[in-house]
DNA sequence: CCTTGAACCTGCGGGC
DNA sequence: TGCCCGCAGGTTCAAG
């Protein structure tokens, strides 16, 4: 059985991502159980007859999205807001609460996605529409695909007041970061979240892109990070957890300097920093 | 166009 | 033990 648990930012729908290849590819999906008709989101009218027969040509990722490709041209795209949770198990035990989505799969495996709090959902399409979907047409920059660039980054950010911090978690501008990697990769380029985003040099944007670019590598690398009591046999869950230099660490010592790293909130989330040499 | 704050929903941990 | 409060990985929407 595979349980996946994430916080998912990009690393963490990444791990997901290859996780799910792994269990779905070249597997058709025999049959769907929705437990409700909606998360977020309602969930597409014709979900079922859209999905159901249908072989999984491939599984990629955009943004925090996990795309699942079908044979029939079509795209099932999942969002996994703040709780979701997918997990595989190919005897189907007992249903969890909480549990909204339910695949069979060709081989017997069930591909189950979970979430508390529902902030998730779920989008069925065919796959040339997919870029012009409003969910997906204003993304920003994809910042481990070519493209991505300091310079890039700068041009997204001109004219921006809202400070950094923000800026990073806004997908428009730059998409996948999400409120650890944005705490963790601003600690890691020296630059102080309460920044103005439009302020930023072209060196300072090249410094964060690098930055911003390593600590989801590492992360990924790491398989994600989980949080809280998450405990897990199958060995699927990620320990990036145990790198974070900011994030979680208020009170406790910056790694770099020695200074105490503060909490601060910053448009209702909450910010992780050294007022040291974030600057 | 940009920015801000509230809203969506459930679970968990801490304080009393 | 239990209740109440604050807080949590994200996004959208209304209002200024």
């Amino acid at each position: 059985m595979i349980k996946l648990r994430v916080m998912p930012e990009l690393p963490e729908v990444e791990t997901v991502v290859r996780a799910l290849a792994q269990a779905m590819h070249d597997k058709t999906i025999s049959g769907v159980t929705l437990t409700r008709r909606d998360l977020r989101k309602p969930f597409p009218d014709n979900l079922e007859k859209n999905i159901s027969g249908q072989r999984v040509m491939s599984l990629s990722r955009r943004a925090k999205y996990i795309l699942i490709h079908l044979e029939n041209g079509r795209v099932m795209a999942i969002h996994l807001g703040m709780s979701g949770r997918i997990r595989t198990e190919y005897v189907l035990s007992a249903r969890q609460k909480h549990d909204h989505m339910i695949l069979q799969l060709s081989d017997g495996c069930h591909v189950i996605l979970n979430d508390a709090r529902r902030f998730g959902y779920v989008l069925c399409l065919p796959e040339r529409d997919l870029h012009a979907h409003e969910c997906f047409q204003n993304l920003g920059i994809e910042p481990l695909e070519r493209g991505a660039s300091g310079s890039a980054l700068h041009k997204a950010l001109q004219g921006r007041k809202t400070p950094i911090k923000q800026a990073l978690l806004d997908q428009h501008v730059i998409a996948g970061i999400g409120n650890i990697y944005a705490c963790e990769a601003l600690f890691e380029a020296g630059i102080n979240p309460l920044k103005p985003a439009g302020s930023l040099t072209p060196e300072a944007c090249q410094r964060l892109m690098k930055k911003i670019q390593d600590v989801l590598n590492r992360a990924i690398q790491a398989g994600g990070s989980t949080l809280r009591d998450y405990r897990q046999v199958s060995g699927e869950s990620g320990y990036f957890q145990h790198d974070f230099k900011v994030y979680d660490r208020a009170g406790h010592k910056c790694r770099m300097c020695g200074h105490v790293i503060a909490r601060i909130a910053q448009g209702g989330r909450t910010t992780f920093y050294c007022p040291s040499h974030q600057t």
